[in-house]
DNA sequence: AGCACGCCGACT
DNA sequence: GTCGGCGTGCTC
């Protein structure tokens, strides 16, 4: 019986989210699987699809138009990874098509290109013009100018030029020439006695081919090793000796050579987690640890020595880490452990080392997997275990569609195959924290620091004394004091830039009052625009204060700084210090990150200046000063999760000070030094935090305690997405519970981008049945409303800006 | 997404 | 009268 493939087409809308039915012609048949990439007609060109599944008949009545091609020997999703991308795509109300496309590397994303060419209708003098090759170009739109274009279109409508589409496969296997005998031994040997005396490299090369093997060998290594040139082989080749074969090689992303390591001797704690994750392993439990451990408590080594049981029972495992912490160093210690069966994945290799590491890992070839948020589909059989360190860093959430948690993916995987995911921090998200107080995480926690190193002091700097001592608000006396003091001693110093919170809201230099919002207890945002203070979660606003509303002080202002102008203003104050600055700016270029660092590592400079980035993962035995400028910046950000943020990242940074033989010493500069997200840091004492911030989070209806799902609608008017959120609100009102919270419409923080206005709302929610069906309804409503609208669905917001 | 179809205003 | 502007709807 005839097939016919169940085609997701390439085109990313409402109407085509379902699989198109496509006969499979006689030569494809039985070539076409669930999981293989195709392309077809549709409408009038031709599109990449993903096939996934074969049946007999379809439910469309049309004529089925037939597969053109097949792109794929084989499936480049396996049935677990295609159930996946289902799963993404519900809960994350993604087009299946985007899911698939993002589990894939960059390289099997197909694209399509155009050519025009001329007819015979076409005049001789038009095909001069257009045509100055006689023959087909390609047709861009974007590339061409605008006269050009219009005049093909002409052209086309006259008949005088076809369209024709190609679809372009990027997968490009990269191969090497190789060499393999043609002839057997004893053959050639027989050669061998009949070349002239006068061609010794002949005979050279024919002693060569009798000892190879029928293996192919790189055409390189054949020369070097039978010593004679490429000439000589091509000879052979010519002869009939040897055959000329192309040896599939892998893009090696990590040339050099790595010093094997053996496990440490763990600590009593480390034994205890490696031991209950072991169990897990060994078990094929779905369980979920939480890996609680203060900076140097060693859990990297607890991951390694449980991955090591997984590869021993002849599973595989994946270890997932932020972005920024995926530096050589860190992998480097992977790779020494587990040798060649590690596969690293992450945006600073090129497309087609992604994409070899990936077919190294679809190939069983590799079977511990590195690497940052989207390793999270990486296609490893018979996972054993899946770790994820630093759960909390919000890097893992994917700001675009689909908008997944790749901490929501790992536990799927991990059900999927019966294997423990491990969630490891020393400041675990609230969410997860809450889990496993509850008892559905296990937790292990790692209290002490390996070299039993003490922790660093950390000071509190109040600013409103330092503002009234020296009138400057970037540094205080006593930080500057510190600073000198290290320069003196030859120590480095980090000193780090909140620029989370460039967003302009108001602050009091006085007394540190935030403004905030009367009912939300969100600080409010400036609005340039309308002169005026907004509340982005209940839509709240009043006039811009010009005295502070607590202290009655007329220092109330923005707040907000950048490096650059910090470093200028340091540069200043001590002359002398080498300062090196490491923000988005100086990174951009690839390579510019590590390079700075190992700069500042080699002591080239006495002071790192930077922003986030260099609170997270660096190690630095000569650094003994650690400064956070400004402390408040994310405290002030009109979001929920601002305490925890901040605390995260104080903590973070303070473990940068004296991991060595030398005590460390931190200073965090603040306007709010009684604030409890900053006293906890200061006293590093995580589990006050919780429990205080837990307090705050009930108070208010937050996560973990409420659901929230955020919706956002944009539009270049104004008013439409104004508009449009009006009548979402009034779906969700009609559709959810009373006990559902809606806040909103309100306009975003940064209200307009790219000539977009942007306006939400945010759903706070314990248990809705029908949020999925509404928001589902919602998510079909928008395809057939006003054009250039454009409404996006969060069902788990990282980010409320 | 990209294209055809179809309905309106500014030209030959 | 027609060319070409963009708004609308469909693609197995």
């Amino acid at each position: 019986m005839a097939q016919i493939g169940q085609v997701l087409v390439d085109v990313p809308t409402m109407q085509t989210n379902e699989p198109y039915s496509y006969a499979i012609p006689d030569q494809l048949q039985d070539q076409v699987e669930p999981g293989m990439r195709v392309t077809v007609p549709f409408g009038h060109r031709m599109v990449s699809g993903f096939v996934v599944g074969i049946s007999d008949e379809s439910d469309y009545d049309g004529q089925l138009k037939p597969i053109q091609a097949v792109l794929d020997l084989a499936p480049v999703l396996n049935r677990e990874l295609r159930q996946l991308a289902d799963w993404l795509a519900t809960t994350t109300f993604a087009f299946r098509i985007t899911c698939i496309q993002t589990m894939l590397p960059n390289l099997l994303k197909a694209s399509v290109e155009r050519f025009i060419q001329p007819t015979d209708e076409i005049s001789a003098a038009e095909r001069t013009t257009y045509f100055p090759d006689g023959t087909a170009r390609p047709f861009d739109t974007e590339k061409l100018d605008e006269a050009t274009v219009s005049g093909l279109l002409k052209l086309r409508r006259a008949g005088k030029v076809t369209v024709t589409y190609q679809v372009k496969d990027k997968a490009a296997v990269k191969t090497l020439a190789a060499i393999v005998p043609a002839l057997p031994a004893t053959k050639l040997q027989e050669i061998a006695t009949t070349v002239a005396k006068r061609a010794p490299k002949q005979a050279q090369l024919l002693t060569y081919l009798q000892t190879m093997g029928d293996q192919p060998v790189a055409q390189t290594q054949v020369a070097h090793e039978a010593a004679v040139s490429a000439e000589v082989i091509r000879t052979a080749v010519a002869k009939g000796w040897a055959a000329k074969k192309a040896l599939e090689v892998y893009r090696d992303p990590f040339q050099r050579p790595v010093q094997p390591t053996q496990p440490l001797t763990l600590n009593a704690e480390q034994r205890v987690a490696v031991d209950a994750i072991s169990a897990a392993v060994t078990a094929q439990r779905a369980q979920t640890f939480l890996v609680e451990g203060v900076t140097g408590s060693g859990k990297t080594e607890v991951y390694l020595q449980s991955i090591a049981q997984a590869l021993k029972l002849g599973r595989t495992a994946l270890m997932l880490v932020p972005e920024i912490a995926l530096t050589p160093q860190m992998t480097n210690r992977v790779k020494s452990r587990f040798g060649h069966a590690v596969a690293v994945l992450h945006s600073g290799l090129s497309k087609g080392e992604q994409y070899d590491e990936w077919r190294r890992i679809d190939r069983g070839e590799a079977t511990v997997v590195v690497g940052a948020r989207s390793a999270v589909f990486a296609p490893l059989h018979n996972l054993g275990l899946i770790i994820m360190d630093e759960e909390h860093e919000s890097s893992y959430k994917q700001d675009e569609n689909p908008r997944y948690h790749a901490r929501d993916v790992a536990l799927w995987r991990g059900r999927y195959h019966g294997c423990p995911v491990v969630l490891g921090s020393a400041t675990p998200s609230l969410e997860t924290r809450a889990r496993a107080a509850k008892g559905l995480y296990t937790r292990l926690v790692l209290a002490h620091r390996v070299n039993d190193h003490p922790l660093p002091t950390v000071h509190i700097v109040d600013m409103r004394e330092a503002l009234k001592a020296n009138g400057d608000g970037d540094f205080s006396p006593d930080l500057l004091t510190a600073i000198q003091a290290r320069l003196d001693r030859q120590e480095q110093v980090v000193l780090m830039l909140n620029r989370r919170g460039y967003s302009s809201f108001m602050m009091c230099r006085d007394c540190g009052f935030v403004l905030k919002c009367p009912n939300c207890d969100i600080s409010l945002t400036l609005h340039v625009d309308t002169h005026s203070m907004k509340c982005h979660y209940c839509g709240h606003e009043e006039a811009i204060p010009r005295v502070c509303p607590n202290c009655h002080s007329r220092k109330i202002r923005y707040y907000g700084t950048g490096t650059q102008k910090i470093e200028k203003a340091l540069q200043e104050r001590l002359p002398a210090a080498r300062i090196l600055r490491m923000d988005v700016d100086s990174t951009r270029r690839k390579g510019a990150h590590e390079r700075i660092l190992k700069q500042f590592g080699s002591h080239q400079a006495d002071i790192l200046l930077g922003t986030q980035m260099i609170a997270k993962g660096l190690d630095f035995p000569n650094v003994t000063l650690v400064g956070v400028l400004n402390a408040d910046t994310a405290l002030g950000l009109p979001d929920f999760r601002a305490s925890e943020r901040t605390f995260q990242l104080l903590t973070q940074v303070s473990g940068r000070a004296g991991r060595a033989e030398k005590p460390g010493e931190v200073f965090i500069q603040t306007f709010n030094p009684d604030h409890y997200a900053i006293q906890l840091a200061q006293r590093q004492d995580y589990e006050r935090f919780f429990v205080t911030e837990m307090h705050m989070r009930h108070q208010g209806n937050y996560p973990p305690y409420y659901f929230a799902a955020q919706l956002t609608a944009s539009h270049e008017d104004e008013q439409v997405a104004a508009k449009a959120m009006y009548q979402i609100v009034a779906v969700l009102k009609q559709g959810l519970s009373p006990n559902a919270i809606v806040l909103g419409p309100t306009p975003k923080a940064i209200a307009r981008v790219k000539r977009k206005y942007y306006y939400q709302v945010v759903i706070k929610y314990k248990h809705e049945p029908q949020l999925q069906a509404v928001l589902e309804q919602i998510r079909q409503g928008a395809q057939q409303a006003q054009r250039g609208l454009t409404i996006t669905i969060d069902p788990e917001p990282m980010n409320f800006m």
